[in-house]
DNA sequence: TGCTAAATCTCGAAC
DNA sequence: GTTCGAGGTTTAGCA
């Protein structure tokens, strides 16, 4: 980080504050601000937010958070692609993040600001997500007997009516089977979800096809839903699909080599 | 808020920080962290973050948030309910917070510190949502003629087979009215969530049955899914509603007085 | 652009 | 504790 990436103020008093933020929000710098404030929102829905003390990030590409001392989710806060603005009113600092498409508006009011940052942050670091269902899918198509012996993946992703399939193939007996992944317990809407797409082939297919929901778990309404419905339930971890990914590139790179 | 509530140390050295960090952990307090940092995750998935320059929350409540310079969503998070530890490791700062059921944790790593803020949050400040789905559903069971004339409400939030039915009633020929509400534009898996419910009726039921789908906007294949399943739609904008609740409300309180 | 489904979804309520 | 559905969901992928 270079010298002068980091600007902080504390305490300062309001023309301070609304010069350098204008300053800051002009140069695209990431912002935050802790102080007593109140909020109101409009575009989706509506809120208001009543008085107290919040911290208060404006990141680079225009996005806001209000977040409280507690709890995982910004109370208020406007998606990336806003125009900020920062001004006076009387003794309040207003902030204004506007965003168009949807049309939607967030004001944040400040009458005591305790700290104002600003700092260019610098951040090229790549992050990677393992043992997603994408991880499942992809770990199924590598070694297909983590559904059953004879099973044989055709295609993935495959577009019907209600929406994408996870993947399907043939079974050792040569019947279409339809496989619908969950990464954790499977509810009654992935056993519909399942329902739904093999309904959609029955009408352009002619053979008898099985439908496979495949997850670490399933709840007890779900496996009744899936009786019911003459479908099956085969349990699969997505950390072990994670593990079998890693040696099948572990093996690709020692072949390759 | 009191003298001594915020604390911040500007380009401090690890010792500071962990002598500080410490501090306004076991005093659960909302900290601040800006510097270079890199992550890695295990619990619900697996996922590590290369270096760079982030911001990290630690609220009161053991949640910790991981901010780059873009986008809504942190990078990494842990939920609330962590314990947060914080130690030195030959040069470095390392943060980690785990949490059981799902066991999981996130440990963070700092070899460059720009930035760390300690504060006491003081936030009694009530939250309002206005012009949600609740306030659709309140506006017409305040005002059924929103529906139609001579729609008469029976119940609300009423438990069927597959999930919760919004609102039902009769109309003005006596015939049973579903009714399923949403307060942005309904596609079709609104229109197949009324249809299961006037279908689970119906075992149940020996009348006709009127499914009406609530919305602001519907789009065209849930028209013509609504159409073919012989269902209706009734536009209804969630704004207005909100403001005939605030009429009511006022109604109300002028009655009263 | 609009739609479809996943997400370390989060959050809250009901059973 | 589990399960289920809503959310200003957000985000990514694809027609």
């Amino acid at each position: 980080m270079n010298k002068n990436a980091l600007f902080v103020l504390e305490n300062p008093n309001i023309n301070e504050v609304i010069s350098k933020l204008d300053e800051a929000i002009n140069e695209r710098r990431t912002i935050i601000l802790i102080g007593n404030c109140w909020v109101k929102y409009h575009g989706r829905a509506s809120s208001s937010l009543e008085p107290g003390e919040r911290i208060v990030l404006i990141k680079e590409d225009g996005s806001v958070l209000v977040h409280r001392s507690r709890g995982y989710e910004p109370v208020n806060w406007q998606p990336p692609g806003c125009v900020i603005s920062a001004y006076k009113d009387g003794d309040l600092l207003t902030i204004r993040a506007i965003k168009k498409r949807p049309r939607e508006s967030i004001e944040i009011f400040f009458d005591r600001i305790y700290l104002l940052s600003a700092v260019r942050l610098s951040d090229k670091g790549e992050f990677s997500l393992y043992a997603s269902e994408e991880d499942m899918q992809r770990a199924i198509l590598a070694r297909p007997s983590l559904i059953e012996e004879g099973f044989k993946p055709i295609n993935y992703e495959k577009r019907v009516e209600p929406g994408f399939i996870d993947v399907y193939g043939i079974d050792g007996s040569g019947r279409m089977v339809v496989i619908e992944i969950k990464r954790r317990t499977a509810g009654k809407d992935a056993a519909l979800q399942l329902a739904k797409y093999i309904e959609s082939l029955r009408g352009s297919v002619n053979h008898e096809i099985r439908g496979i929901l495949v997850a670490p778990q399933i709840s007890k309404e779900a496996q009744n839903l899936l009786i019911s419905l003459g479908l099956e339930f085969k349990r699969l971890d997505p950390r072990k699909c994670s593990e079998i990914l890693k040696r099948t590139e572990t093996r690709r790179i020692m072949d390759f080599l």
